[in-house]
DNA sequence: TGACGTCATGTTACCGCTAACATTATGGTC
DNA sequence: GACCATAATGTTAGCGGTAACATGACGTCA
């Protein structure tokens, strides 16, 4: 019995709240704490008998490791640092769900940083988390600082970025391109036979930036853009924000006839104020958004959107990090997963 | 030089990657480690001067501390457990809005469990981060089985239970009572004049069962209980499943008057399928949702909901755990945050 | 039958940090 | 100037595990 705990020695009291350590495991058994190490860990090292006994004491006294210990012992920690620039967005609630659901059933823990997309923040988390020692990091976007990406670079353990598609990421990465799904939309619109099309956005994250860019430039190519007709603000994207600009931008420019939402929030606070306005949607003005939530398919009528596949990215994105914490092979280091543009009533104008 | 690192003894060497340790800093000051170590965990027992030169290692040798050691030897995690039942409710990614947002400046680290609604796993989750020896736990409703109850109340550690009322908490508490909420809303939607009050549910959780509840009595109480006219399904509560509910519910029953719904993407769904159908809201159909989500407001015809403080919730919490842990006295450990009755078009059929 | 490989288990040291006790300056008091 | 409180720093011994090496029992095969 090795009894480094108990009141043994009396001299000096650390706290141990009488939680069953290894070692309790081990004396009640009758064996040394390593083999109830080797029993949990490596199990085909350990006799069937001793096995079957151990995990009875376990079961008995209601042992639970001390991820700490292990984790000081070991050198592995089992943190897996997740860095998203907003909580409350959805599109980053559904990531957090494919992250989480893939987590489950493995032994590791996530730690969730939210940079509220300031990249100071995000240095800071990322330092953060390395200081921490976690063995994988998931990071949204590529737009990193220069530290950032140096830190990153250094962090020898696995990194995979996500939402945004390169063919250099620093590491990892399961994304797609925002400007190709942008200009799709875009040509989608003008084939539907929109000339006047805006565009509406709040605060535009790298993302939203790059949809935007390619947005603009799709329009240019084809002699539609107007920058008179491109409304932003610096707030948060939501549904009263993009209700108040498609008012305003609906009654200074009343010709507009489709508007290109920074997201579907925005969307559908368009269509709540085209509708208050009168507009016939979409025969006199389309309007499109971006994700494809949930609602845009059922609210009336139905607004078209790109599909992203939020949820996707967080799963897979789990699972490349374990998998190469594992020192499984990753198939594809650096995966595409595509979009898909959802064409719906509120851009259907042609029959 | 305590110097037990490097490699020196090189008989067996163990993975430390280089990392600076506190011994490196001690040893480049030329102090003790634990001198190192107070001027960072208690600064003013140590000097001045030797506090300014540590700090300057510190920053040139890139020292962080390793959490995993410091909680092994203090006994201190600083680990939050947080358990709540869904990651894409919209309602709880608040809450962990405010969490966060409480969290960041101190050194506690959250770690999320995402009960799925299950009681099951609800009680894997609280067992998992007891096991990992959290320093507070942060838990959604109080319907917890027997056994998580117990768990929760030997669990040694700050309790906070949200987003529900009881005076009998397992600890502290934050939340408000729904059934007087629901109660409310369903006499505002009777002094309106709306006779044929049907509700639309998809899964019930319990705290849109004790809604439920309590509006069926209220209808009952004033003759109004038409259990006919109660729709469910046990899907995720959804936008489109709000939709699709209404338009059964209003084709089998037209003569339903208004709409009490178990949350706001299903008043949103029941707003489609009445506009849809051609209903006149609110003189036709009056619609309610719960929670007041950020597009409530904002969609034509607006809607009435229950406003709810989800961030509140949240951050309260979090400020409570934080201060019994830290054995700050908690002003208030129940805490009644209370809601508000939102009325909006939807349901505003007089004048 | 003895050298040797293999399987099962044990011993020892140490992961990086901090609690508790110990010791050594420092300074004020009468 | 001896005495003592207090501040500043050090020594020692773990926290609860696991890596690395060590050992013993057993079967195998020349």
């Amino acid at each position: 019995m090795t009894q480094k705990n108990s009141k043994i020695g009396g001299a000096r009291k650390r706290k141990n709240f009488g939680r069953p350590t290894i070692s309790d495991v081990a004396g009640k058994v009758g064996v040394s704490a390593i083999t109830v190490s080797r029993a949990l860990r490596d199990p085909n090292k350990v006799s069937q008998k001793l096995r079957t006994r151990i995990a009875e004491v376990i079961e008995e006294i209601n042992y639970i490791a001390d991820p700490n210990a292990q984790a000081l012992a070991s050198a592995r920690t089992r943190i897996i640092g997740v860095v998203i620039p907003s909580l409350s967005n959805h599109v980053f609630s559904e990531v957090l769900k494919g992250i989480y659901d893939r987590v489950e059933g493995t032994d590791y823990r996530i730690l969730i940083g939210n940079s509220r997309y300031s990249e100071a923040e995000e240095e800071r988390l990322v330092r953060l988390f390395i200081g921490q020692r976690a063995e994988a990091l998931i990071i949204t976007g590529i737009d990193q600082t220069q530290t950032t990406r140096k830190l990153l670079e250094k962090a020898h353990c696995p990194v995979v970025q996500i939402m945004e598609y390169t063919t250099e990421p620093v590491d990892m990465l399961v994304g797609f391109d925002h400007g190709l799904a942008a200009q799709q939309l875009v040509q989608h619109l003008i084939d539907q036979g929109f000339q006047r099309i805006a565009s509406i956005n709040a605060y535009m994250d790298p993302r939203v930036k790059r949809r935007m860019q390619a947005f603009q430039n799709r329009l240019k190519e084809n002699g539609l853009y107007d920058a008179d007709i491109q409304m932003s603000t610096d707030e948060r994207p939501s549904v009263s924000e993009g209700k108040a600009l498609a008012m305003e931008l609906l009654k200074q420019h009343p010709d507009v006839d489709a508007i290109f939402c920074g997201n579907d929030d925005l969307a559908l606070g368009s269509l709540a104020a085209g509708l208050e306005l009168g507009f016939d949607v979409p025969q006199q003005l389309g309007i499109a958004g971006f994700h494809d939530l949930e609602f845009m398919q059922a609210v009336h009528p139905s607004l078209t959107s790109i599909k992203t596949f939020r949820y996707e990215m967080g799963a897979q994105a789990m699972d490349m990090a374990i998998d190469s914490i594992e020192g499984e092979p990753v198939v594809e280091k650096i995966r595409n997963i595509g979009y898909e543009l959802v064409t719906r009533d509120s851009t259907l104008k042609l029959k």
